[in-house]
DNA sequence: CTGACTTGAAACAATTTTGTGATATCTTTC
DNA sequence: GAAAGATATCACAAAATTGTTTCAAGTCAG
């Protein structure tokens, strides 16, 4: 089910271009396709869909920034990702006008730059989650289903609201763990949340309702006295 | 908090810098400094050790993002919030790349900005003090894991109350040294516990009888007669 | 706009932990 | 070996923590 991202990298410099590609398409399972020339780039941009481009600043037959404005004229949500050489800095001002999401100064390092293709995505609200997670997590008789956002508990399936869901799955990626209230309202109900501790109680108590079999006698979120919650590790 | 907060704000608004002042002051217990000119604020906090630092991004002198860069060079772990305008939306991710901690766009609530302050005081926190405590401490057959809050008796997980996780965690920390009575009191229960004695007693006899074999004779806490306790060393 | 559903908060009940007192057991000293 | 002092154990009550129910506000689909 894990889909492939497909990158457009158009750059001359052909070692550079394999360089990347190697690391980018074993890193962040992506196909890459490579392009020297800006106006072959450019064609194939309107023929094949892309998740991302990765855009070289100095190209011949068309330069990075021409291909970046050209490329926004017909497509608004594509992110664009331009590299540019120190020197070149000046430029970064004006692919951001242009319409580049992000920009990466070379030599830069493979970590550098999947981090920002990662935020890339991210932001573009783009699927990249699927690869960096799979797709269920399972705990004994529990599986969660994310993708689809559904819980099984064997092979029936149990109706969980939002906040139970992401409730479950944050314990299910940390199981083992004691976790305090507010640990707990940080991670899932998010930093800027600024309610009761006692909010956590009641959505694991509906929680509860819905997943344990005996809720005096939890299987599954358990009590860590004095400390919070904890998911059941074997 | 007892402590009084130290917080740095640099914003050249003074109507808003004095706005913020007294609600962060009066809600969070914090004392606020507020500086106008970016050389100055960078000048100042190399001076004077902060809590916090609340930068506005639009400043005369030195903007916000150099200042966050040059303070980052020296100091790695001060929390830094910047304000922004909404037009100067671009410049959050370079924000984030040179190292502020969080963001908030003008115009901001005031529940907001302290909600903000908070979540960003506990991350940092937690981060220290993740930073400068070991995950696992292990004695012979024991094997405390702190973040988990956990001890495990080679691989069976042994149920502790809190009390009785702190009291075995400090004498892991601190092995082979005899502790009196009243400094475990001191050192665990805090200095403000103004109970009895033999209220150690009792939890050490809770604790050994989980993870002691033979709970007459103990291997790990051990008794130092006329002293109190102390905690195995081979 | 209505009605069902979700979610956070408040009140109260139930449970667990922890401190204390009483008593038993062990060490040391003479 | 006995007395005195110190520690261990046990039971119980107080304190702290958590569980459950209910209610009200907010959200969302139809």
């Amino acid at each position: 089910m894990a889909t492939v991202l497909k990158i457009l990298l158009v750059e001359d410099d052909l070692h550079l271009a394999n360089l990347v590609s190697i690391q980018v398409s074993s890193l962040l399972n992506a196909q890459v396709d490579i392009i020297e020339n800006g106006w072959k780039a450019l064609d194939q941009t309107t023929h094949t869909p892309y998740d991302l481009l990765i855009l070289d600043l100095m190209l011949p037959g068309l330069n990075g920034l021409e291909i970046c404005r050209k490329v926004r004229q017909v497509n608004k949500a594509i992110p664009i990702l331009m590299l540019t050489a120190k020197s070149e800095e000046q430029d970064k001002i004006d692919g951001f006008n242009i319409g580049a999401d992000d920009y990466l100064t070379k030599p830069f390092s493979n970590g550098e730059l999947i981090a920002r293709i990662k935020a890339l995505l991210r932001r573009t609200h783009s699927e990249i989650k699927r690869m960096d997670q799979p797709s269920f997590l399972q705990h004994h008789e529990l599986r969660l289903d994310i993708e689809n956002h559904t819980l099984y508990k064997l092979a029936q399936s149990i109706d969980l609201t939002s906040k139970e869901f992401e409730l479950i799955h944050f314990f299910m990626k940390h199981p083992g763990r004691a976790y305090t209230r507010q640990q707990l309202l940080d991670e899932v109900w998010g930093a800027h949340f600024d309610g009761l501790e006692h909010t956590v109680n009641s959505t694991i108590n509906r929680l509860r309702s819905k997943i344990e079999s005996d809720q005096t006698n939890p299987e599954y979120i358990l009590t860590a006295w004095g400390v919070g919650y904890r998911f059941r590790n074997i």
